[in-house]
RNA sequence: GGGCACUUAGCUCAGCGGUAGAGCGCUGCAUUCACAUUGCAGAUGUCGGGGGUUCAAAUCCCUCAGUGCCCACCA
């Protein structure tokens, strides 16, 4: 054995060896125990964050496994429909290129093909760091069976009268040319202006004067005394001079502006509510492109937004109709992909009514069907659950699953199917049917991913294996997610997806900042197998913090997991130079002594601890706990006490040694794996296929 | 405005009812011995402030202060 570990010499071998050996796949007796990995995006490399999942899940599935359950870790890629469209446009972007150059078919293919390439480069990457999970059932988000069971969700839904079409306010990234659900817009805090108004019979104030076309009325609140007098008379569009009624609503709050706000319907939330229980036009003059359309004045049209918003309060301005104008903090919603202003603006989407999903995904996790490891994020999800409102599904891109909905050109109604494409239209018979060109959220499809992919895996895998023992994901999807596979996975299958959620929290910088690319302290994983190891890098993203926090990494830390994996090897090679002496003496002679029994009560100790902490999901515990019995226990104080009597220790050592190095396998599995495989243990010829302690 | 957390050694974090812990960093010493990717020894904390419960609180409760994250239609 070389002097000190060289990680580059045997991780790539070692995963082949395993992979070879058929361990990834389920064993045919023992307990159930799946994980579905939560699918990475294919259209990038893995981020730290990946690195982190991969060390945790990949340690409870090797656990289980050594515990000798039937345990299936089934890997997958996600098509990632607006992230990777939006990747990909960059891309098109630095070629002097866009989506509207190409055709919908070929742009799709384009993306297509740089998908499957970044996937497998992906894939390689898990196995890099050493995800043991099972290759031969791997799926991706756009396998033609995924799509048909996503295709018959769809239309279960519709056929039970959850899925409707609906005219609503959504949403509209203008850049992305997209609507999104709630879950997508971001909000940001920034400086703006507010206008005051003056409507003739009263004034309004607006962050908005731009959209005073399309006012359908002035709303005030109903207890308010000061325009009570008011309700029922008109008021008068400066500009235009079109009058619109003066109406109350609840709605309107007291104390912000002048009380007093003007309806919009079709570009603003509130406004379309009101304008809802007042029966109020819904008048639009923002078009998808961002610009301003009829009816505003002709001067206006074709202008975006903030121009128009200028040129508006200059006219205002000349008119005297600008009482006030003054700056103020505002949120306002952002696109979550580009960061450009969200736009409401009506378009027809395809909605699920959530009321009746919500309420079985609540049951769930209130009857403990599915227990949350940490209480925390139990919490937030049942607050994540009351607070939901209708999903739109339906997205104004290209790559991605297709809607199974096509409408008549005669009577204009839509046909769902379960993907086949209808002879005729199931109203009125009509032959003329044209698909719909909007696909789905990618989150309609990944919700049903725990029974989408054990349905299409191998025969009985469903049966076998769902629910699921644990979803392990961060935090930052949990609405977005587990939410959805909750209400979805019940709602199809009748039985929670999932029994337990372990959720863990972001890897930051050494300083506990958030990482990004702006800020430039990226921590690339692979680079860091690179130079640490694979083992290194997975100690340290364990060690540091609980499953569930946030946890700052500093490069020093894997360095220093590095060292305990040099450790580890020089235990290894003490044992086996002492071997050697042994066998030119004639072999080891066993007499225990107090020394071997104060060790094998410690491990004893370590073994119950380390178990319990897995069981509970204390990885970071037991992680500890190994390397504090390995390092200090087993190395600084047993190792040194035997070497004034090799031969008669020799063989408890060893029986020792086997034992922790199973106690720190699914932690560090490369530099154990090769030890083990050095030392030559007779129990097994592989440590991942070897039994846990107990 | 609503929700969820956090505040413990210089830094990053564990501990969560029984007289303070780890890793890194720091100080000193050692070393042809499995490992300098090392060993031994050591320093550093009224566990955010205040109140309460208890024989006993970093640990439970209340309160104040600060920090972070998520959500939200204040025009």
């Amino acid at each position: 054995m070389d002097k000190a570990y060289d990680h580059k010499k045997y991780e790539a071998e070692i995963y082949k060896k395993w992979e070879e050996s058929g361990a990834f796949a389920p064993s045919e007796t023992g307990k159930p125990y799946c994980m579905i990995m939560p699918p990475p995006n294919a259209n990038d490399d893995l981020h730290i964050g990946h690195a982190r999942f991969v060390a945790i899940e990949d340690a409870l599935i090797r656990y289980h496994r050594m515990k000798g359950e039937a345990v299936l870790w089934l890997p997958g890629a996600d098509h990632a429909g607006i992230e990777t469209q939006f990747v990909f446009e960059k891309k098109l972007k630095e070629q002097g290129k866009s989506r509207f150059d190409f055709d919908r078919e070929t742009l799709y293919q384009m993306i297509w093909d740089y998908v499957q390439k970044n996937k497998s480069n992906m894939e390689n990457q898990l196995r890099s760091l050493g995800a043991s999970c099972d290759w031969s059932r791997e799926r991706f988000t756009l396998d033609p069976e995924i799509v048909r069971i996503v295709y018959r969700t769809f239309k279960k839904l519709h056929d039970d009268g959850l899925v409707y079409r609906g005219e609503r306010l959504v949403n509209y990234c203008t850049r992305c040319g997209t609507a999104y659900s709630e879950l997508e817009v971001d909000h940001v805090e920034k400086e703006g202006e507010i206008y005051t108004l003056d409507y003739g019979s009263i004034k309004i104030a607006t962050t908005r004067p731009e959209t005073i076309f399309a006012d359908a009325a002035v709303a005030v609140n109903p207890n308010d005394k000061k325009y009570a007098a008011l309700v029922g008379k008109k008021a008068t569009i400066p500009l235009i001079n079109r009058g619109v009624l003066i109406i109350s609503d609840e709605a309107v709050e007291m104390g912000v502006g002048t009380d007093a706000l003007k309806v919009t319907p079709a570009h603003d939330f509130t406004d379309w509510e009101i304008g809802e229980r007042h029966n109020l036009e819904r008048i639009t003059v923002v078009g998808r492109d961002g610009r301003i359309t009829v009816p505003a004045p002709e001067k206006y049209r074709g202008m975006y937004v903030n121009e128009a918003r200028k040129a508006v309060v200059a006219d205002l301005e000349a008119a005297g109709k600008l009482v006030k104008r003054e700056k103020k903090q505002m949120v306002t919603g952002v696109c979550y992909r580009c960061k450009n202003p969200i736009e409401p603006l009506p378009s027809p989407q395809w909605f699920v009514k959530v009321g009746p999903l919500v309420e079985p995904a609540k049951r769930a996790v209130e009857e403990k069907k599915t227990v949350f490891a940490a209480e925390k994020f139990e919490k937030i999800y049942l607050h994540w659950l009351d607070n939901l409102r209708d999903w739109n599904i339906s997205r104004q891109i290209v790559w991605g699953i297709q809607i199974p909905a096509w409408k008549c050109g005669k009577c204009g109604e839509w046909t769902i199917t379960a993907g086949e494409t209808p002879g005729e239209c199931g109203g009125c018979g009509g032959k003329n049917l044209t698909r719909d060109t909007d696909t789905f959220d990618t989150w309609f499809s990944s919700g049903q991913w725990p029974f989408a992919t054990l349905q299409t895996t191998q025969p009985g895998d469903f049966e076998r294996f769902y629910p699921t023992a644990v979803m392990e994901t961060a935090y930052d999807i949990l609405p977005f997610w587990v939410m959805r596979m909750t209400m979805l996975g019940l709602y199809v299958t009748g039985k929670v997806p999932f029994e337990k959620v372990l959720i863990h929290g972001l890897v930051r910088d050494k300083q506990g900042q958030k990482i990004s690319k702006s800020k430039g302290n990226v921590i690339n994983p692979l680079e860091m197998t690179e130079k640490y190891g694979t083992d290194a890098l997975r100690m340290a993203l364990v060690w540091g913090a609980l499953v569930e926090n946030d946890m700052a990494l500093a490069e020093d830390n894997i360095r220093g997991q590095r060292n305990f994996a040099n450790k580890i090897w020089n235990i290894a090679r003490f044992i086996v130079m002492a071997d050697e002496a042994d066998k030119a003496e004639g072999g080891a002679k066993t007499e225990m002594n107090d020394d071997d029994e104060w060790i094998n009560k410690e491990l004893k100790k370590t073994v119950k601890t380390v178990t319990e902490d897995l069981e509970q999901f204390r990885l970071n515990e037991a992680a500890a706990e190994v390397y504090e019995f390995v390092w200090h226990k087993l190395a600084d104080v047993y190792l040194e006490k035997v070497k004034g009597r090799r031969a008669e220790a020799q063989d408890n050592l060893r029986r020792v040694w086997a034992e922790a190095l199973k106690l720190l396998h699914p932690f560090m599995p490369f530099v154990t794996e090769v030890v083990w495989q050095e030392l030559k243990f007779g129990e097994s010829p592989t440590l991942i296929s070897a039994h846990w302690p107990s």
